[in-house]
DNA sequence: GCTATTGTTGCAGTCAGTGCAAGTTTGCAC
DNA sequence: GTGCAAACTTGCACTGACTGCAACAATAGC
Protein backbone atom coordinates (compact mmCIF):
# COMPACT_ATOMS: atom_id res chain seq x y z
CA UNK A 1 0.00 0.00 0.00
CA UNK A 2 2.24 2.75 -1.52
CA UNK A 3 1.15 6.14 -1.32
CA UNK A 4 0.51 5.76 -5.12
CA UNK A 5 -1.65 3.07 -4.26
CA UNK A 6 -4.18 5.77 -3.52
CA UNK A 7 -5.61 6.80 -6.81
CA UNK A 8 -5.45 8.90 -9.21
CA UNK A 9 -8.22 10.84 -8.93
CA UNK A 10 -7.39 11.45 -4.70
CA UNK A 11 -3.84 11.83 -5.51
CA UNK A 12 -4.37 14.67 -8.17
CA UNK A 13 -6.87 16.14 -5.41
CA UNK A 14 -4.07 16.34 -2.86
CA UNK A 15 -1.37 17.57 -5.48
CA UNK A 16 -4.18 20.92 -6.27
CA UNK A 17 -4.96 21.47 -2.44
CA UNK A 18 -1.39 21.58 -1.92
CA UNK A 19 -0.41 23.86 -4.56
CA UNK A 20 -3.01 25.93 -3.41
CA UNK A 21 -1.77 26.30 0.11
CA UNK A 22 1.69 26.93 -1.45
CA UNK A 23 0.62 29.51 -3.53
CA UNK A 24 -1.33 31.25 -0.91
CA UNK A 25 1.53 31.06 1.58
CA UNK A 26 3.96 32.11 -0.96
CA UNK A 27 1.95 35.05 -2.44
CA UNK A 28 0.83 36.46 0.69
CA UNK A 29 4.24 36.21 2.51
CA UNK A 30 5.40 38.29 -1.13
CA UNK A 31 2.53 40.73 -1.70
CA UNK A 32 0.98 41.31 1.51
CA UNK A 33 -2.78 40.04 2.92
CA UNK A 34 -4.83 42.38 1.14
CA UNK A 35 -2.74 42.38 -2.41
CA UNK A 36 -3.43 39.06 -3.05
CA UNK A 37 -6.12 37.97 -4.54
CA UNK A 38 -7.67 34.61 -5.02
CA UNK A 39 -7.47 35.53 -8.70
CA UNK A 40 -3.42 35.31 -8.28
CA UNK A 41 -3.34 32.07 -6.31
CA UNK A 42 -5.06 30.01 -8.53
CA UNK A 43 -3.30 31.43 -11.51
CA UNK A 44 0.10 30.10 -9.74
CA UNK A 45 -1.41 27.44 -8.76
CA UNK A 46 -2.41 26.48 -12.41
CA UNK A 47 -6.11 26.41 -11.73
CA UNK A 48 -9.38 27.96 -12.42
CA UNK A 49 -10.62 30.82 -9.81
CA UNK A 50 -14.17 28.87 -9.70
CA UNK A 51 -12.18 25.44 -8.64
CA UNK A 52 -10.59 27.25 -5.32
CA UNK A 53 -14.25 26.83 -4.28
CA UNK A 54 -14.23 23.52 -4.79
CA UNK A 55 -11.13 23.41 -2.03
CA UNK A 56 -11.78 26.17 0.24
CA UNK A 57 -14.20 28.71 1.72
CA UNK A 58 -12.07 31.57 1.64
CA UNK A 59 -8.86 33.85 1.13
CA UNK A 60 -7.67 33.00 4.91
CA UNK A 61 -8.62 29.31 4.82
CA UNK A 62 -6.17 28.93 2.09
CA UNK A 63 -3.65 30.70 3.72
CA UNK A 64 -3.77 28.94 7.07
CA UNK A 65 -4.75 25.71 5.38
CA UNK A 66 -7.95 25.51 7.64
CA UNK A 67 -10.25 22.45 6.37
CA UNK A 68 -13.57 23.24 5.45
CA UNK A 69 -16.29 24.09 8.61
CA UNK A 70 -18.07 20.55 7.98
CA UNK A 71 -15.01 18.57 7.99
CA UNK A 72 -13.96 20.12 11.71
CA UNK A 73 -17.85 18.99 13.33
CA UNK A 74 -16.31 15.22 12.53
CA UNK A 75 -13.19 15.61 13.61
CA UNK A 76 -13.96 17.69 16.72
CA UNK A 77 -16.41 14.29 17.87
CA UNK A 78 -14.31 11.54 16.73
CA UNK A 79 -11.26 13.37 19.12
CA UNK A 80 -13.22 14.06 21.85
CA UNK A 81 -15.07 10.58 22.30
CA UNK A 82 -11.43 8.76 22.92
CA UNK A 83 -9.25 10.79 24.47
CA UNK A 84 -9.35 11.22 28.05
CA UNK A 85 -7.70 14.23 29.47
CA UNK A 86 -6.04 15.74 33.10
CA UNK A 87 -9.10 18.25 32.48
CA UNK A 88 -11.59 19.47 29.86
CA UNK A 89 -9.54 22.64 29.69
CA UNK A 90 -6.88 20.61 28.37
CA UNK A 91 -8.58 18.54 25.94
CA UNK A 92 -10.42 21.48 24.28
CA UNK A 93 -6.88 22.86 23.81
CA UNK A 94 -5.49 19.51 22.27
CA UNK A 95 -8.91 19.60 20.12
CA UNK A 96 -8.30 23.14 19.02
CA UNK A 97 -4.24 22.11 18.33
CA UNK A 98 -5.15 19.42 16.50
CA UNK A 99 -7.93 21.24 13.83
CA UNK A 100 -5.40 24.26 13.40
CA UNK A 101 -2.06 22.17 13.32
CA UNK A 102 0.90 24.47 12.49
CA UNK A 103 3.17 21.21 12.58
CA UNK A 104 1.19 19.50 9.97
CA UNK A 105 2.54 21.42 7.05
CA UNK A 106 5.88 20.69 5.08
CA UNK A 107 8.73 22.43 6.48
CA UNK A 108 9.11 25.76 4.48
CA UNK A 109 5.40 26.30 4.24
CA UNK A 110 5.08 26.04 7.69
CA UNK A 111 7.61 28.44 8.65
CA UNK A 112 6.19 31.14 6.05
CA UNK A 113 2.82 30.39 7.87
CA UNK A 114 4.67 31.43 11.38
CA UNK A 115 5.61 34.40 9.49
CA UNK A 116 1.92 35.76 8.07
CA UNK A 117 0.84 35.13 11.88
CA UNK A 118 3.35 37.35 13.01
CA UNK A 119 2.64 39.87 10.60
CA UNK A 120 -1.26 39.75 10.55
CA UNK A 121 -2.18 38.35 13.89
CA UNK A 122 -5.97 39.13 12.33
CA UNK A 123 -5.58 36.18 10.41
CA UNK A 124 -5.47 33.82 13.74
CA UNK A 125 -8.63 35.78 14.98
CA UNK A 126 -10.78 34.94 12.15
CA UNK A 127 -9.57 31.50 11.44
CA UNK A 128 -9.59 30.68 14.77
CA UNK A 129 -13.49 32.37 15.55
CA UNK A 130 -14.53 29.75 13.22
CA UNK A 131 -14.21 27.39 15.21
CA UNK A 132 -17.12 28.64 17.49
CA UNK A 133 -19.33 28.99 14.58
CA UNK A 134 -19.32 25.89 12.91
CA UNK A 135 -22.73 25.08 13.12
CA UNK A 136 -22.23 24.57 17.15
CA UNK A 137 -21.38 21.14 16.65
CA UNK A 138 -18.28 21.65 18.25
CA UNK A 139 -19.81 22.91 21.14
CA UNK A 140 -21.70 20.31 21.29
CA UNK A 141 -18.51 17.35 21.59
CA UNK A 142 -17.36 19.35 24.56
CA UNK A 143 -20.79 19.13 26.31
CA UNK A 144 -20.51 15.47 25.43
CA UNK A 145 -17.18 15.49 27.63
CA UNK A 146 -18.17 17.80 30.40
CA UNK A 147 -21.25 15.26 30.75
CA UNK A 148 -18.72 12.65 31.75
CA UNK A 149 -16.88 14.71 34.74
CA UNK A 150 -18.73 14.02 37.83
CA UNK A 151 -18.62 17.58 39.14
CA UNK A 152 -20.58 18.92 36.90
CA UNK A 153 -23.60 16.03 37.33
CA UNK A 154 -25.97 18.57 38.85
CA UNK A 155 -26.18 20.85 36.16
CA UNK A 156 -29.26 21.23 33.31
CA UNK A 157 -28.49 20.34 29.82
CA UNK A 158 -29.27 24.20 29.17
CA UNK A 159 -26.55 25.08 31.83
CA UNK A 160 -24.07 22.55 30.52
CA UNK A 161 -24.68 23.74 26.88
CA UNK A 162 -23.66 27.24 27.81
CA UNK A 163 -20.67 26.03 29.72
CA UNK A 164 -19.24 23.89 27.06
CA UNK A 165 -20.07 26.62 25.06
CA UNK A 166 -17.98 29.21 27.07
CA UNK A 167 -15.28 26.76 27.85
CA UNK A 168 -14.80 25.96 23.74
CA UNK A 169 -14.83 29.83 23.41
CA UNK A 170 -12.41 30.92 26.16
CA UNK A 171 -9.73 28.25 24.84
CA UNK A 172 -10.20 29.61 21.29
CA UNK A 173 -9.01 32.80 22.79
CA UNK A 174 -6.21 31.70 25.00
CA UNK A 175 -4.42 29.52 21.99
CA UNK A 176 -5.19 32.85 19.98
CA UNK A 177 -3.08 34.61 22.60
CA UNK A 178 -0.52 31.53 23.62
CA UNK A 179 0.06 31.20 19.63
CA UNK A 180 0.81 34.58 18.91
CA UNK A 181 3.27 34.96 21.52
CA UNK A 182 5.08 31.80 20.89
CA UNK A 183 5.34 32.46 17.44
CA UNK A 184 7.04 35.47 18.43
CA UNK A 185 9.95 34.13 19.66
CA UNK A 186 11.00 31.44 17.30
CA UNK A 187 13.23 29.55 18.77
CA UNK A 188 10.24 28.39 21.27
CA UNK A 189 8.03 26.80 18.59
CA UNK A 190 6.29 24.17 20.15
CA UNK A 191 2.82 22.92 20.65
CA UNK A 192 3.53 21.67 24.52
CA UNK A 193 4.48 25.62 25.19
CA UNK A 194 1.52 26.99 23.25
CA UNK A 195 -0.76 24.79 25.28
CA UNK A 196 0.83 25.61 28.21
CA UNK A 197 0.63 29.57 27.86
CA UNK A 198 -2.80 29.06 27.24
CA UNK A 199 -3.39 27.01 30.46
CA UNK A 200 -1.63 29.53 32.21
CA UNK A 201 -3.96 32.13 30.73
CA UNK A 202 -7.07 30.23 31.92
CA UNK A 203 -5.67 29.38 35.73
CA UNK A 204 -4.81 33.44 35.79
CA UNK A 205 -8.26 34.23 34.96
CA UNK A 206 -8.95 32.25 38.60
CA UNK A 207 -7.28 35.23 40.21
CA UNK A 208 -9.58 37.76 38.94
CA UNK A 209 -13.56 36.45 40.05
CA UNK A 210 -13.15 36.65 43.47
CA UNK A 211 -12.07 40.06 44.98
CA UNK B 1 -30.05 74.13 26.31
CA UNK B 2 -33.03 71.87 25.00
CA UNK B 3 -32.55 69.00 22.45
CA UNK B 4 -32.90 71.26 19.61
CA UNK B 5 -30.21 73.79 20.44
CA UNK B 6 -27.75 71.37 18.90
CA UNK B 7 -27.41 72.45 15.77
CA UNK B 8 -28.98 72.03 12.81
CA UNK B 9 -26.01 69.70 11.25
CA UNK B 10 -25.78 67.57 14.48
CA UNK B 11 -29.57 67.11 14.51
CA UNK B 12 -29.72 65.96 10.87
CA UNK B 13 -27.02 63.52 11.41
CA UNK B 14 -28.68 62.08 14.24
CA UNK B 15 -31.54 62.03 12.24
CA UNK B 16 -30.20 60.10 9.63
CA UNK B 17 -28.11 57.64 11.89
CA UNK B 18 -31.79 56.99 13.89
CA UNK B 19 -33.11 56.34 10.17
CA UNK B 20 -30.60 54.17 8.84
CA UNK B 21 -31.10 51.93 12.32
CA UNK B 22 -34.56 51.65 11.74
CA UNK B 23 -34.24 50.75 8.13
CA UNK B 24 -31.90 47.74 8.53
CA UNK B 25 -33.84 46.42 11.64
CA UNK B 26 -37.32 46.56 9.82
CA UNK B 27 -36.18 45.21 6.78
CA UNK B 28 -34.16 42.33 8.24
CA UNK B 29 -36.95 41.76 10.58
CA UNK B 30 -39.18 41.43 7.60
CA UNK B 31 -36.80 39.64 4.78
CA UNK B 32 -34.44 38.00 6.77
CA UNK B 33 -30.29 38.87 6.94
CA UNK B 34 -29.16 37.35 3.53
CA UNK B 35 -31.84 39.14 1.81
CA UNK B 36 -31.67 42.75 3.05
CA UNK B 37 -29.12 44.33 1.27
CA UNK B 38 -27.60 47.44 1.86
CA UNK B 39 -28.94 49.46 -0.67
CA UNK B 40 -32.76 48.52 0.52
CA UNK B 41 -31.71 50.12 3.82
CA UNK B 42 -30.71 53.33 2.23
CA UNK B 43 -33.76 53.14 0.05
CA UNK B 44 -36.17 52.78 3.17
CA UNK B 45 -34.08 55.43 4.95
CA UNK B 46 -34.06 57.65 2.07
CA UNK B 47 -30.00 57.83 1.65
CA UNK B 48 -27.22 57.12 -1.16
CA UNK B 49 -25.51 53.78 -0.60
CA UNK B 50 -22.82 55.43 -0.13
CA UNK B 51 -23.73 57.45 2.65
CA UNK B 52 -24.69 54.25 4.72
CA UNK B 53 -20.75 53.99 4.98
CA UNK B 54 -20.65 57.58 6.47
CA UNK B 55 -22.31 55.71 9.71
CA UNK B 56 -21.34 52.44 9.68
CA UNK B 57 -19.03 50.55 8.69
CA UNK B 58 -20.80 47.30 7.66
CA UNK B 59 -24.62 45.81 7.68
CA UNK B 60 -24.60 44.40 10.99
CA UNK B 61 -23.00 47.40 12.80
CA UNK B 62 -26.31 49.22 11.45
CA UNK B 63 -28.98 46.11 12.47
CA UNK B 64 -27.76 46.12 16.09
CA UNK B 65 -26.98 49.93 15.85
CA UNK B 66 -22.87 49.42 16.33
CA UNK B 67 -21.11 52.66 17.08
CA UNK B 68 -17.63 53.00 14.59
CA UNK B 69 -14.92 51.14 15.57
CA UNK B 70 -12.60 54.03 16.68
CA UNK B 71 -15.42 55.51 19.06
CA UNK B 72 -14.92 52.43 20.98
CA UNK B 73 -11.55 53.17 21.67
CA UNK B 74 -12.40 56.05 23.68
CA UNK B 75 -15.03 55.00 25.38
CA UNK B 76 -13.19 51.96 26.74
CA UNK B 77 -10.19 54.25 28.03
CA UNK B 78 -12.78 56.40 29.65
CA UNK B 79 -15.35 54.11 31.18
CA UNK B 80 -12.67 52.24 32.83
CA UNK B 81 -10.51 55.08 33.96
CA UNK B 82 -13.14 55.90 36.71
CA UNK B 83 -15.09 52.91 37.39
CA UNK B 84 -13.64 50.54 40.17
CA UNK B 85 -15.85 47.30 40.47
CA UNK B 86 -15.40 44.68 42.86
CA UNK B 87 -13.44 42.59 40.52
CA UNK B 88 -11.89 42.67 36.69
CA UNK B 89 -14.49 40.37 35.42
CA UNK B 90 -17.01 42.61 36.48
CA UNK B 91 -15.95 45.91 35.43
CA UNK B 92 -15.06 44.45 32.03
CA UNK B 93 -18.13 42.50 31.87
CA UNK B 94 -20.13 46.11 32.70
CA UNK B 95 -17.67 47.86 29.77
CA UNK B 96 -19.13 45.66 27.14
CA UNK B 97 -22.49 46.35 28.04
CA UNK B 98 -22.04 49.40 27.76
CA UNK B 99 -20.60 49.64 24.59
CA UNK B 100 -23.10 47.17 23.55
CA UNK B 101 -26.59 48.59 25.08
CA UNK B 102 -29.74 47.01 24.38
CA UNK B 103 -30.97 48.84 26.63
CA UNK B 104 -30.06 52.82 24.59
CA UNK B 105 -32.86 52.22 21.64
CA UNK B 106 -36.09 53.22 21.71
CA UNK B 107 -38.42 49.87 22.69
CA UNK B 108 -39.58 49.24 19.59
CA UNK B 109 -36.51 49.02 17.70
CA UNK B 110 -34.87 47.13 20.58
CA UNK B 111 -37.49 44.37 20.91
CA UNK B 112 -36.65 44.23 17.51
CA UNK B 113 -33.28 43.90 17.84
CA UNK B 114 -33.80 40.96 20.32
CA UNK B 115 -35.87 39.00 17.85
CA UNK B 116 -33.01 39.39 15.50
CA UNK B 117 -30.83 38.13 17.79
CA UNK B 118 -32.52 35.43 18.85
CA UNK B 119 -33.04 34.46 14.72
CA UNK B 120 -29.60 35.18 13.95
CA UNK B 121 -27.29 34.23 16.68
CA UNK B 122 -24.04 35.29 14.69
CA UNK B 123 -24.64 38.69 14.58
CA UNK B 124 -24.09 38.66 18.21
CA UNK B 125 -20.90 36.69 17.56
CA UNK B 126 -19.85 38.63 14.19
CA UNK B 127 -20.35 42.34 16.32
CA UNK B 128 -18.85 41.43 19.78
CA UNK B 129 -15.91 39.82 17.75
CA UNK B 130 -15.17 43.30 16.43
CA UNK B 131 -14.45 44.26 20.00
CA UNK B 132 -11.80 42.28 20.52
CA UNK B 133 -10.02 43.57 17.03
CA UNK B 134 -10.27 46.68 17.79
CA UNK B 135 -6.60 47.81 17.48
CA UNK B 136 -6.15 46.10 20.91
CA UNK B 137 -6.85 49.46 22.28
CA UNK B 138 -9.70 47.86 24.71
CA UNK B 139 -7.21 45.40 25.64
CA UNK B 140 -4.38 47.88 26.70
CA UNK B 141 -7.34 49.88 28.66
CA UNK B 142 -7.93 46.69 30.52
CA UNK B 143 -4.19 46.00 31.10
CA UNK B 144 -4.37 49.50 32.96
CA UNK B 145 -6.99 47.83 34.93
CA UNK B 146 -5.41 44.99 35.52
CA UNK B 147 -1.88 46.55 36.89
CA UNK B 148 -4.09 48.70 39.48
CA UNK B 149 -4.93 44.64 40.93
CA UNK B 150 -2.21 44.11 44.22
CA UNK B 151 -2.44 40.41 43.14
CA UNK B 152 -1.20 40.93 39.23
CA UNK B 153 1.92 43.68 40.84
CA UNK B 154 4.81 40.54 40.49
CA UNK B 155 3.74 39.78 36.32
CA UNK B 156 5.55 41.10 33.47
CA UNK B 157 4.15 43.84 31.10
CA UNK B 158 3.78 40.86 28.28
CA UNK B 159 2.55 38.77 30.70
CA UNK B 160 -0.38 41.24 31.56
CA UNK B 161 -0.79 42.09 28.15
CA UNK B 162 -2.22 39.18 27.34
CA UNK B 163 -3.55 37.91 30.44
CA UNK B 164 -5.59 41.37 29.77
CA UNK B 165 -6.61 40.10 26.00
CA UNK B 166 -7.67 37.11 27.44
CA UNK B 167 -9.92 38.54 30.18
CA UNK B 168 -11.28 40.56 27.49
CA UNK B 169 -11.84 37.87 24.98
CA UNK B 170 -13.54 35.55 28.06
CA UNK B 171 -15.95 38.09 28.77
CA UNK B 172 -16.72 38.71 25.32
CA UNK B 173 -17.55 35.16 24.95
CA UNK B 174 -19.19 35.04 28.34
CA UNK B 175 -21.89 38.10 27.30
CA UNK B 176 -22.13 36.55 24.15
CA UNK B 177 -23.56 33.30 25.33
CA UNK B 178 -25.22 34.98 28.20
CA UNK B 179 -27.14 37.28 26.24
CA UNK B 180 -28.34 34.84 23.95
CA UNK B 181 -29.37 32.73 26.48
CA UNK B 182 -31.78 35.75 28.58
CA UNK B 183 -32.72 36.99 25.14
CA UNK B 184 -34.41 33.88 24.47
CA UNK B 185 -36.77 33.81 27.77
CA UNK B 186 -38.15 37.32 26.80
CA UNK B 187 -39.76 37.79 30.67
CA UNK B 188 -36.26 38.07 32.09
CA UNK B 189 -34.95 40.33 29.87
CA UNK B 190 -32.52 42.81 32.36
CA UNK B 191 -28.67 43.73 31.99
CA UNK B 192 -27.91 41.93 34.96
CA UNK B 193 -29.37 38.92 34.77
CA UNK B 194 -27.08 38.79 31.44
CA UNK B 195 -23.93 40.30 34.08
CA UNK B 196 -25.01 37.67 36.41
CA UNK B 197 -24.89 34.68 34.00
CA UNK B 198 -21.84 35.83 32.11
CA UNK B 199 -20.08 36.02 36.09
CA UNK B 200 -21.59 32.50 36.54
CA UNK B 201 -20.00 30.92 33.22
CA UNK B 202 -16.23 32.50 34.24
CA UNK B 203 -16.86 30.73 37.66
CA UNK B 204 -17.45 27.62 36.43
CA UNK B 205 -14.78 27.51 34.10
CA UNK B 206 -12.79 27.40 37.44
CA UNK B 207 -13.77 24.41 38.61
CA UNK B 208 -12.80 22.78 35.07
CA UNK B 209 -9.28 23.25 35.35
CA UNK B 210 -7.79 21.49 38.21
CA UNK B 211 -8.94 18.12 38.17
C1' DG C 1 -15.09 -0.12 -23.77
C1' DC C 2 -19.25 1.71 -21.23
C1' DT C 3 -21.29 4.19 -17.67
C1' DA C 4 -21.90 6.60 -13.39
C1' DT C 5 -19.46 9.59 -10.46
C1' DT C 6 -16.63 13.20 -9.55
C1' DG C 7 -14.02 17.21 -10.63
C1' DT C 8 -13.03 21.43 -13.53
C1' DT C 9 -14.10 25.36 -15.84
C1' DG C 10 -16.33 29.54 -17.88
C1' DC C 11 -20.01 32.59 -17.53
C1' DA C 12 -23.00 35.60 -15.65
C1' DG C 13 -24.38 37.58 -11.78
C1' DT C 14 -25.02 39.69 -6.78
C1' DC C 15 -23.29 42.24 -3.28
C1' DA C 16 -20.00 44.47 0.04
C1' DG C 17 -16.94 47.92 0.36
C1' DT C 18 -13.58 51.94 -1.32
C1' DG C 19 -11.55 56.16 -3.51
C1' DC C 20 -12.47 60.19 -5.81
C1' DA C 21 -14.33 64.39 -7.17
C1' DA C 22 -18.22 67.35 -7.71
C1' DG C 23 -21.94 69.44 -5.60
C1' DT C 24 -24.68 70.85 -1.53
C1' DT C 25 -25.50 72.31 3.16
C1' DT C 26 -24.25 74.18 7.49
C1' DG C 27 -21.36 76.80 10.84
C1' DC C 28 -19.17 80.86 11.81
C1' DA C 29 -16.88 85.18 11.69
C1' DC C 30 -17.19 89.62 10.27
C1' DG D 1 -26.38 88.93 5.25
C1' DT D 2 -22.24 88.00 2.95
C1' DG D 3 -18.61 85.09 2.27
C1' DC D 4 -15.52 81.54 3.39
C1' DA D 5 -14.27 77.05 5.37
C1' DA D 6 -15.64 72.80 7.02
C1' DA D 7 -18.63 68.98 6.95
C1' DC D 8 -21.87 66.10 4.60
C1' DT D 9 -24.01 63.82 0.55
C1' DT D 10 -23.97 61.80 -3.64
C1' DG D 11 -22.87 59.52 -8.12
C1' DC D 12 -19.58 56.96 -10.56
C1' DA D 13 -16.49 53.64 -11.42
C1' DC D 14 -14.07 50.11 -9.63
C1' DT D 15 -12.13 45.85 -7.12
C1' DG D 16 -12.87 41.57 -5.33
C1' DA D 17 -15.28 37.82 -2.71
C1' DC D 18 -18.47 34.50 -3.48
C1' DT D 19 -22.48 31.67 -5.81
C1' DG D 20 -25.43 28.94 -9.13
C1' DC D 21 -25.55 26.79 -13.28
C1' DA D 22 -24.55 24.05 -17.07
C1' DA D 23 -21.20 22.17 -20.15
C1' DC D 24 -17.16 19.60 -20.42
C1' DA D 25 -13.30 16.40 -18.93
C1' DA D 26 -11.35 12.81 -16.29
C1' DT D 27 -11.50 8.83 -13.36
C1' DA D 28 -13.42 4.54 -11.19
C1' DG D 29 -15.41 0.31 -11.53
C1' DC D 30 -17.33 -3.13 -14.07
Amino acid sequence: MSVSSAGLRARKRQDTHARLEEAAVALVLRDGLEQTTIQAICERADVSPRTFFNYFDCKDSAILGMQQPALLDEHAQEFLRDVVHADAITAVLALLQSMFDLRSARPQIREDRLELIRRHPQLLVNQLAKVTQAHGQVAQAVQVLLRRDPRFAGHSDADLADLAEFTLGSCVVALRIATREVVAAPDDLDSDHIQQRAHWLVQQLVKEIDA
